[in-house]
DNA sequence: GCCAACGTTGGC
DNA sequence: GCCAACGTTGGC
């Protein structure tokens, strides 16, 4: 069992977008970098458990606790012409881009960057380090076990 | 809107 | 393979 971070810009899917969803999942489309692909495609297994971050907004934070709920699968979104995360470079026979299914579990209150960052427990967290701009990141068990705790859930 | 940090592209 | 130019991310 494996732990990760995943970004979303709330205006794009916030934790309530995906809530709303049936089954309260959602396909994680639009993940245009190899390092965050490779963590789906050979790091995520179903049942890992997931911090739903919200970024590029008002308030970053973590906002929710989710699982991933399916294997790595093809984004169709990169061989759709009429959408933002199109890619014209990607052939069908050899898909460049995957996504997982993400599944929230439960919505939390924001647990902000600014309250991240006053954690000296999480400094190595590594959404918190300098430049990192990686949409998903891997999170260590006591990170998890700490954050969790934070957020008041089981 | 600004800008630091980083990833990607493409000429050589 | 190098590296400058460019584009993107994302907090502020």
């Amino acid at each position: 069992m494996n732990y990760w971070l995943m970004k979303s810009e709330p205006e794009e899917c916030s934790v309530d977008d995906a809530l709303a969803a049936k089954n309260a999942t959602v396909p994680w489309v639009g993940v245009r970098n190899y390092q965050a692909r490779n963590f789906m495609r050979d790091g995520m297994q179903v049942g890992d458990g997931v911090l739903f971050y919200h970024s590029s907004c008002a308030e970053p934070g973590i906002v929710g606790i989710a699982r991933v709920a399916s294997g790595a699968y093809p984004d169709p979104t990169q061989f759709d012409p009429t959408s933002p995360y199109h890619d014209s470079k990607s052939r069908k026979e050899d898909p460049r881009w995957l996504l997982v299914d993400v599944q929230v579990v439960e919505k939390t209150r924001n647990l902000t960057l600014p309250e991240l960052r006053a954690n000296p427990a999480l400094e190595d967290l590594v959404i918190l380090r300098k430049g990192n701009r990686l949409s998903i990141t891997p999170v260590e068990a006591t990170h998890w076990r700490l954050i969790t705790r934070l957020l008041g859930t089981r």
